[in-house]
DNA sequence: AAAAGATGGTGAC
DNA sequence: TCACCCTCTTTTG
């Protein structure tokens, strides 16, 4: 699930549900126990996302920061008929609810309470975030430009770019015709250029999908029925390209696994 | 039943 | 570069 699309999704949804009246805060896990009894019966203002990373901003002052890692998940649970929340299972490490909704945690990577500097601190380490208005671009060409790292695993550097994963490197890589293994500063100013606004608007549509399809609307075939994971990308995680056939290469890059189509990019 | 893997990241060397 | 953390699902035997 999470890439930069899911933290901004989530924030919308939170602000939606959660923000502005008295929250339950309970850590069933445990390990937010402590924390979680000191903001019981407080209220969120604000939920802020910036790359991969969830800040909410309570009424006591304090921010809890949220990363999900690769196996954080939230999970939201309506009340019952009778407006009674199911029971949070023992791996719930924060549980927020009103009346009416909990919104489960598990699973996350961090979850932390603390001042506003520690917010400041985790965002001064990230790179712009395509999906914030106050995204800088010129900070994106200026680290690729620099760099001799492949262009593959600069997309994966947060201080590069925020919010970008493994998936959407893969896919803007294919729709932008670039090899991974090309340096950074080998890039012609067109391609960074063409690199950033694809990961926007990829980035954006994934937000509005709730899920990340890449594949060009166009090239679906009944734009109502839902797309299945195979289908919703060009190279990533797939053995053959969606686009030409070939065999999709996979390998290891910056740790991760790379998809790319010989074929189609150079 | 066990293992492998997954859309992430850190800290130690 | 590697070990490791977090949880859950899918694949393998």
């Amino acid at each position: 699930m999470p890439e930069g699309h899911t933290i901004h999704r989530l924030a919308r949804d939170h602000t939606r549900l959660l923000a502005g009246r008295p929250l339950v805060a309970r850590s069933p896990q445990g390990r937010f126990a402590a924390s979680a009894a000191r903001l019981d019966g407080h209220v969120v203002e604000r939920f802020e996302a910036y790359g991969k990373h969830l800040f909410q901003w309570w009424d006591t002052g304090e921010v809890v920061h949220v990363h999900l890692g690769l196996f954080g998940k939230v999970r939201v649970r309506p009340a019952d008929g009778h407006g009674v929340l199911p029971e949070a299972p023992p791996s719930v490490r924060l549980r927020l609810a009103t009346d009416t909704v909990a919104v489960d945690l598990t699973g996350p990577t961090d979850c932390s309470l603390g001042p506003p500097e520690l917010r400041d601190r985790i965002v001064a380490r990230l790179g712009p975030d395509p999906l914030r208005r106050d995204a800088d671009p010129e900070r994106f060409d200026a680290g690729v430009a620099r760099s001799r790292a492949p262009i593959g695993a600069l997309l994966l550097d947060q201080s590069v770019v925020a919010g970008v994963g493994n998936v959407y490197r893969a896919e803007a890589l294919f729709v932008c015709g670039i090899h991974p293994e090309r340096p950074g500063r080998e890039l012609v100013d067109a391609e960074r250029a063409a690199l950033w606004a694809t990961v926007v608007s990829m980035l954006r549509q994934g937000v509005k999908d709730n899920r990340i399809v890449t594949v060009d609307r166009a090239e679906l075939g009944r734009p109502r029925t839902r797309v299945p994971r195979r289908e919703a990308t060009y190279a990533y995680g797939r053995d053959h390209c969606r686009r030409c056939g070939a065999a999709i290469a996979r390998w290891q890059l910056a740790n991760r696994t790379m998809y790319a189509c010989p074929g189609c990019q150079r």
